[in-house]
DNA sequence: CGTAAAAGTTTTGATTTGCAACTAAAATAT
DNA sequence: ATATTTTAGTTGCAAATCAAAACTTTTACG
C-alpha cells in the first residue's frame, strides 16, 4: 500500500482501485462474503493466514472506507466483529466477475470450491454481464471506453494524432 | 506486491486477486482499455505517472500472466508496444463493475470522465449484473456464496457450530 | 551527423511488509 | 476467586518493495 496516489481522482475506476487495488483487502472481502458478511478478527486471520498487524491495518482502512463496520458481537458486548456494510456488499459484482474470470482462465484445472447462488432457491446465478441499449449481450470485444470530458478528449486525440 | 502467497489456489477469486490485487496493474489495465488496448511504455508512464522500474516490473508480470503481449509497433520494427490479449480484454466486466461501484459510492461528486459504450452504435451499455435461474435480476443482498467441496463445507460448518 | 526521444536498467534511500514476541482485556476452567 | 486460554490487538525489527533520479542504449528526426 504505497503512500499517496494523487492521480485521476475524477475517475471512478481509479476511485475503486484506490480501495480495492490490494491483495489482502480483496481477500478479506471475499472471505467476509463467504461467511455471510460477518467475521471476527481471529477467524479472518486463521482463514487467510495473514499477520495480525496487516489485518488490523487493512480492517481499519476498510472501516474508514465504509466497506465494513466494527460492531459488538452482541448487545452490550465488548468483543467486536466485522460486518460488510451495504457499500461493501455491493462489491459482489466485482468479486463475482473475478470469480468468473479466474475460473475461465485458470491453468490448474481444479473444480471450484464454492459457488454463487440465489438466496431464495440456492440455485447458481447466471452472470448476464453487459447488454447494449437494444438488449444484445455484449462481450468485452463489443465495447469500448470513450472519454467524455473535454480534457480527456483532448488528451486522447492529441495522443492519437501524434502517433 | 508481496513475495509469495500460498493459500487457496483452488479458489478462482484468489487466482484473480493474485494477478489483480495490485494498484498499478489495475490502473494499467484501465488505461490500456481506454486506449483501445494498445499503449507504449512511455505513454503509459506519462499517463499514470508511475516510475519506470515499477512499470517495467508490472508489465513483465502482466506479460507472464498473459494479460498483455509485447509486440513490435510495426512489421520488423524494433520498438515495442503493449497490447491487451483476449484474456486481458476479458477483464472488462471487472473494470466495468469497478466503474459502476466507484461511481455509485464516490463522495466527491464530479461527473465521470468517460463512459462504457457499445462498439456498434456508441451508446452507453447497460450493466445487467446478475440474474437468477428464473430470470429475476439479483442485487448483492439476494445472493450468497456457498461452499461446494467437502473440505470447504466442513471448514465452514465447524466454524458456524463453534460460534 | 548531431540531438532528442524511447524504453528500459541501475543505484540508492525511504517505506512497507510480515514474522515473532509481547500485552491487555474478556471468557472459561478449576 | 484465581488461573488459564482466547481474543484482539501493539511493538520491534529484518527483509522486501517502492519510487526518484541518474545512467544506457538503441531508434527517430532535422
Amino acid at each position: 500500500m504505497p503512500a499517496k496516489r494523487s492521480i485521476n481522482l475524477d475517475c471512478s475506476v481509479a476511485k475503486a482501485v484506490q480501495i480495492l487495488g490490494d491483495y489482502w483487502t480483496l481477500m478479506i472481502i471475499r472471505d467476509l462474503m463467504l461467511f455471510g458478511g460477518v467475521r471476527r478478527f481471529e477467524s479472518l486471520r486463521e482463514a487467510l493466514d495473514i499477520s495480525r498487524n496487516i489485518l488490523t491495518e487493512r480492517l481499519n482502512q476498510m472501516v474508514e472506507n465504509n466497506i465494513v463496520r466494527k460492531v459488538p458481537i452482541a448487545e452490550g458486548a465488548r468483543r467486536m466483529e466485522y460486518r460488510l456494510t451495504r457499500k461493501g456488499w455491493e462489491l459482489m459484482p466485482i468479486v463475482l466477475s473475478m470469480a468468473n474470470w479466474g475460473l475461465k482462465w485458470k491453468e490448474n484445472e481444479r473444480p471450484p470450491s464454492y459457488s454463487f447462488v440465489d438466496n431464495r432457491d440456492k440455485k447458481p446465478v447466471q452472470t448476464l454481464g453487459v447488454a447494449s441499449e437494444d438488449g444484445r449481450i455484449l462481450g468485452p470485444a463489443d465495447m469500448e471506453i470513450v472519454p467524455l470530458t473535454n480534457e480527456a478528449k483532448e488528451y486522447l486525440s492529441a495522443y492519437k494524432s501524434s502517433n
